[in-house]
DNA sequence: AGGATCGTCTGTGTAGCGCCAACTATTTAT
DNA sequence: ATAAATAGTTGGCGCTACACAGACGATCCT
């Protein structure tokens, strides 16, 4: 069509996408179990961290999970004490998740675990670029994940 | 430890990228139906056209997955024309698997049908800065995947 | 009071995938 | 030439992650 290199074949990220969170996971299966974690309760407590307190539906929605599953994942951090469910002053109806203490301690060091892991997998990245990288993904994960009104409980202010 | 703002917690992508990669998949998975592809089988065609002609078990070391459930992908692929297993000249007992004509325009036809997924899961990137995304993904996607020496087939030079 | 909503529990079904075992065709080593 | 190793295939077993549906109590909104 056109005579500028710009864009010559569609550049999906997708399948590279999947393709690298498949053999970042397999090893992080591996690397974190002596801390009796799985990549799963890795991706809600990054989550967890970014968003603050949430409602266990929006983290359905944010994690794009059936709410029904998230009471199980959630049953697993809570009793680890990674994670606390507070009944919602505003709506007892609703448990606002919120890391604890130990969860964030806990999320770090599993981090910090991650490291061989990651070296592995974007071995071809120098630090600057694995950076780069981090940044970017971390940008697209924080797509204000819920419509917003819903998702910020605790900061009525922020939209 | 430093005063320098560098690196105050451990970054670490693994789980973000589980996460984009995830919301990424349920998206690809209804678009790519009428294409008669799964997101597995597309990760399966983006290795084999950035790998040139590879061995079954090069890709399964390449997907790290068993070689037995291979079988069964390739199969998938080769009942619908996109991929061709050939019998190496050189080691009979291989099947040297490459990407037909069709199975790269059907690639390329899924990845047009997944700018509408990548513009909902991406949305908080520009332009550039997917660009900047898919390129360092890219990168680590293609490290040497196998030994070299097992991997590239037609090509002893190479090494 | 009545209806909707949030979380929980239970159960069912399915898909992805690892692993084991056996078998054939072929190559390599002895 | 015979034995051992390797590539692919098939079949089966089992586990895990999930989605989905139904029922229930607690709570909110009218």
């Amino acid at each position: 069509m056109s005579a500028l290199p710009l864009d010559p074949t569609e550049h999906r990220s997708g399948p590279l996408l999947d393709h690298l969170a498949r053999r970042m996971r397999l090893r992080a299966e591996s690397v974190l179990a002596p801390l009796g974690l799985r990549p799963r309760h890795l991706v809600a407590l990054t989550v967890l961290r970014a968003g603050g307190g949430t409602s266990q539906q929006a983290l359905a929605t944010t994690l794009e999970m059936d709410s029904t599953n998230i009471v199980g994942l959630l049953n697993d951090l809570e009793a680890r004490d990674l994670v606390e469910r507070r009944r919602s002053p505003q709506d007892r109806r609703r448990h606002v998740v919120e890391l604890t203490e130990d969860g964030a301690k806990r999320l770090n060091e599993a981090e910090c675990a991650l490291a061989s892991a990651e070296d592995e997998v974007l071995g071809a990245l120098e630090p600057a670029e694995r950076e780069t990288l981090y940044e970017l993904l971390r940008r697209a994960a924080t797509t204000t994940p819920i419509s917003c009104g819903e998702a910020l409980i605790g900061e009525p202010d922020a939209c």
